[in-house]
RNA sequence: GCCCCCAUCGUUCAGUGGCCUAGGACACCUGCCUUUCACGCAGGCAACACGGGUUCGAAUCCCGUUGGGGGUGCCA
């Protein structure tokens, strides 16, 4: 059997970090076993997707490096959807409802009942004829079980009887999330749902209505574990940055990204977590997949990204940062960044962070803390490291070697470590990027007057 | 309230009855390297939630407790 999996986004928002996760493990899944990888856009909601965020979702996928092998929009199939629909209420497997969830809180209420109890099935057997302002639900077994072996939780089993009969056409004609879900999974041949867990609950019905329509099969389901924050929450829109698009544009690297994203409720076995995704490819299975929730730990991601920043060749990380240095505060030539760039790729670990370093070469030192200047300045040598380096500066080579040789000799002399109060002087900043090269860079002047200003100081 | 689920270092993944005095990675700490930082290298700290079983033997199986999460929409 032909592996078939689909990554089905709501376009009502950006791509956010679990989302990204299901399309990654369907897409691994797929790309390992030979099947294909289904793209269907659930935009059921008509109130609230938007063409927008459907190029927003398919540019960062692209952005991730996931591909896809066809591609849907079930917003296109609606007559579909509908025709079951009216299959359904001709075998009276669903029925119209014309309940308010006023009247449905009401009923409850006047049995003494919890009003978050849901829907009473009220409508039933009412015959409610379609109008303004009427639904269609779906009828579901009073006893019975429903359970499908989960390839990551194992055997999950719902009681029928705690399923009310929910709503799969809305009032203004259009079919819910769960009829377009079973409908399409069976027509498009789906074998394997990896989605994640907050759908448990819907799966049961999900597979009811499946059998419905005339299914005799199931597809292997396999719920992935939420990502949470620190809270243990599930991520969040409004509390935690789950844009994955957001982490592009603060200069995090495609494969750092997809690379992290793996290590989220699954780990190849040898421990070696860091490596080219053919090899995750190959490694990743359905089966392995962890049950408990993962913390998305941005400093880790930091580490994976710098991992991948450092592995660049050099003009590729040139070329990679350039538009952040030039979206950054500092005004840096092309040229310069160039130069200085294998240093500054060494310690970068996001791409927006790069020009930073460079700050004190292009600008104005910026100014020491009393800490670090007390520590550095306030050795008693520090006063002639500076006035034999200033004075040394007049006519020296202008070349990161010589400026070395100076600075350094100087300390040689003194029998002192001069290169932390020059950089402070320079930098302001205990710190940094090596100095040689940068200082080459700069005029003479600036330099010496920074000297003098630092040894005026003290 | 009702339904479903989860539980190994601070975090993450490994571990599927003996190879575990529990391993890797991130973070943190120490040392080395060194032009400070970073990188790299060598070390260190640090976990099987608790209580019962089953078994010759349990992190691994079962039950319970506790803790945590997800769902409970005319969202998906």
């Amino acid at each position: 059997m032909t592996v078939r999996v689909r990554f089905s986004p709501a376009p009502t928002g950006y791509l956010h970090l679990g989302s990204a996760r299901s399309a990654l493990f369907n897409w691994l899944y797929a790309r390992k076993t030979g099947g294909a990888m289904v793209l269907r856009i659930e935009d059921t909601d008509t109130e609230r997707s938007t063409p927008e965020h459907i190029a927003a979702i398919k540019d960062t996928l692209g952005w991730l490096g996931i591909d896809w092998d066809e591609e849907y929009l079930q917003s296109e199939r609606f007559d579909a959807y509908l025709k079951v629909v009216d299959d359904l209420i001709a075998d009276g497997r669903a029925y119209y409802c014309d309940s308010t969830p006023e009247e449905i809180k009401a009923r409850a209420e006047a049995r003494g009942e919890s009003a978050d109890g849901g829907y009473d099935n009220y409508n039933r057997d009412r015959n409610v004829q379609p109008g303004p302002g009427v639904v269609v639900r779906f009828r579901t077994p009073d006893e019975g079980v429903t359970a499908w072996d989960d390839a990551v939780r194992g055997r999950v089993t719902f009681d029928n009887a705690v399923l009310e009969d929910f709503v799969i056409v809305r009032s203004n004609g259009t079919p819910m999330f769960h009829v377009a879900n079973a409908y399409d999974d069976l027509d498009m041949g789906i074998t394997h749902v990896v989605r994640g867990e907050d759908l448990v609950n819907t799966t049961p019905r999900v597979l009811l209505l499946r059998q419905a329509m005339g299914a005799d099969d199931v597809p292997t389901f396999a719920h992935l574990p939420l990502i949470v924050n620190e809270q243990r929450k599930k991520l969040s829109k409004r509390r935690d940055d789950v844009s994955v698009g957001d982490y592009a544009e603060r200069g995090y690297l495609p494969d750092a990204m997809r690379n992290y994203l793996v290590t989220l409720g699954w780990g190849p076995k040898d421990g070696v977590e860091i490596r080219p995704v053919e090899e995750l490819i190959e490694l990743f299975d359905l089966a392995d997949i962890n049950k408990a929730s993962a913390f998305f730990d941005v400093k880790k991601l930091d580490h994976f990204n710098g991992e991948y920043i450092r592995a660049l060749p050099t003009e590729e990380f040139v070329a990679q940062a350039t538009p952040f240095v030039d979206a950054s505060e500092y005004d840096i030539p092309a040229e310069l960044f160039a130069s200085l760039a294998p240093m500054v790729q060494e310690r970068t670990k996001r791409f927006d962070q790069a020009a930073e370093l460079l700050d004190w070469v292009v600008g104005d030192p910026v100014e020491p803390s009393e800490k670090d200047w007390r520590k550095v300045m306030g050795k008693d040598e520090v006063p002639a490291i500076l006035d034999a380096v200033i004075e040394r500066l007049a006519d020296v080579d202008w070349t990161a070697e010589a400026l070395e040789a100076l600075v350094m000799g100087v300390g040689e002399e003194l029998e002192a470590k001069s290169q932390l109060p020059v950089r402070l002087a320079l930098t302001g900043k205990r710190a940094g990027l090596p100095l040689w090269e940068p200082m080459a860079a700069m005029e003479r002047q600036v330099i010496v007057d920074r000297l003098r200003a630092a040894r005026a100081r003290i």
